[in-house]
DNA sequence: TTGAAAGCGTTACCAA
DNA sequence: TTGGTAACGCTTTCAA
């Protein structure tokens, strides 16, 4: 910076105010940018956030960055951060409560203005830094009982009962639930208890589960949780998945099988990932908007940072699904 | 953290010392541990850059993080870099040149100490910025003529030219290329530059391509992009995709129309994403490990911080890809 | 509209 | 093994 204004025959506040785009006289200003593109000068934005003592990073924690759900979330995030200048410090947490209390513990190191993260469930240590940070904090994808600060999200387990009542409604009875084995994906049980608790509702019988498989639920769950399922309740009538991914799996499987679907069985899934709209049958599913949540958590982390920029305003907001009927079900 | 040594009973530099990981008499450590617990405290890391002169971020930008391809590359690089407590700047340049030299411009204002992009195609000043910059830089999933400092990738033109022969050992000789109408897709037009090249050395008569939509290729694409190919050369045997989203399309789209695969018609993807695998019928596809450019993307990088830490290594890391055979062509 | 000085929280360096 | 001091490159604050 020194350089620049060496050259351009200023002072080093008036090339910090040029691009902190302060008011300058033109002709200033126009000779310290040429000094700035002449020379290739790029500010060091951690000397800026030592002396200004903020940041411009946002911290954001998703389970997968591979997952279309999550990374339209980012997406989502992105688009309203971004214009406003901030940067976004993205982890992947990969389902482990432990790795995210590694990823926060070294985020929080960077001073982020304020921070995203995905789920209700965190180690104590996560709460403890976190509340310690007094940075704003969002909890997305879910509504948490006890929530840190804001949330932005749904509730799975209604989500999961309205997809049953959706396969009730179409006359299915004997509808079974495929999830995945681990208990780290907290959306997913719930998902599972929206479904146990709405067949018990109804009193369709004992809840037909299969639960296999780590999280992320991926493709190549559907196929060998189907065939649990059918060897075991071989009358299921309609099957009810934690994911899309698993349901297209699924219905692969019923190609293979020679079942036609929904003819002989019916399919759902959740998330209204893009596949289920490709799929042949098109899969019916529950459609959450991802994007919305990372939009939303940023407008609300936007909103906390134009006010007094600390934690504390504890809010909850709702975020909308629907269940979404296509052919499979 | 004068707060931490004054409760400790030290000086800042003891703490410091503590926190890097230095030598200190085992009884100090534990006193100034204790008080960093105490006291919930956390180490300011732009501080310690801007005094160490280095700091513990690498960029990374890549076209899309929704793709399952390049969010496996960046899980490659994680593995690769976080273990040597490198903290990742993750950008999605969206296959945008502009935005990817914003992001360029916005990510060195942090002092990488590397970069990782993807691709060879970037801006004259993108170039320049790079240069300037100094730190080692590597370009992914390519292998330019003219690279910035070191690639790590592999030729699309090549490998899309032994999915060609592979279509034409198996007897296949009126074959379409489904692709994407936008020349921002670098890597999808060299694999329809290899798919030219090897149609016109084989003698395979004029191309039969389609481009159609914009990058990145999504499933809904190879409906479509079948459809239109189908309606001016009806005749075509077998359908080559620029990626396996299209590829999968292509054969919903022949479910729908009640065309068998690949008795009636072949198609191929590219890219082996986990849907090719799961689909039935399996999609035959070009596999690309995307992990290993990530992983090797991450040890070619720290191999250079191991050495003087500034570009100018010009190797080139070639990855290996394989076709794929399965059943849908 | 511009400039000078102080200081942000850490680490490098040298000294004890 | 530990401590004191001087940076690091910027922004804040106050003065001109």
């Amino acid at each position: 910076m020194s350089d620049v204004a060496r050259m351009a025959g200023v002072s080093k506040m008036t090339v910090s105010r040029v691009l902190a785009g302060h008011s300058v006289a033109l002709a200033t200003r126009e000779r310290v940018q040429h000094a700035i593109d002449e020379l290739g000068y790029v500010a060091d934005a951690a000397a800026g956030a030592l002396s200004s003592g903020r940041s411009e990073f946002v911290a954001v924690l998703v389970p997968s960055l591979a997952s279309s759900n999550f990374s339209d979330t980012v997406r989502g995030l992105a688009a309203a951060l971004e214009p406003q200048g901030l940067q976004l410090l993205l982890g992947d947490t990969d389902y482990d409560l432990q790795r995210e209390e590694r990823l926060v513990r070294s985020m929080l190191r960077h001073q982020p203005r304020c921070i995203a993260l995905t789920g209700a469930q965190h180690t104590a240590a996560t709460r403890t830094l976190l509340r310690r940070s007094g940075i704003p904090v969002v909890e997305m994808w879910d509504l948490p009982s006890d929530p840190i600060d804001t949330a932005v999200g749904f509730s799975n387990v209604k989500a999961a009962r309205e997809m049953v009542r959706y396969l009730t409604e179409r006359g299915y009875r004997k509808i079974g639930f495929l999830g995945g084995a681990s208990d780290l994906d907290r959306r997913g049980l719930e998902r599972l208890k929206g479904y146990q608790q709405e067949i018990r509702a109804q009193g369709l019988g004992e809840p037909r589960i299969v639960r296999l498989g780590d999280s992320p639920i991926t493709m190549s769950h559907g196929g060998p949780a189907f065939d649990a399922l059918l060897a075991r309740w071989p009358d299921t009538d309609a099957v009810m998945c934690v994911s899309d991914m698993s349901a297209f799996g699924a219905i692969m499987q019923c190609h293979r099988l020679g079942l036609n679907v929904p003819g002989d069985i019916a399919v759902a899934g959740f998330g209204n990932f893009e596949v289920a709209a490709c799929t042949h049958p098109s899969i019916t599913t529950v459609s959450v908007d991802a994007h919305g949540i990372g939009f939303r958590t940023g407008e609300t982390l936007l909103a906390a940072l134009a006010g007094d920029g600390v934690q504390g305003s504890r809010k909850s907001v709702k975020i909308d699904y629907t269940v979404i009927a296509r052919e499979s079900a």
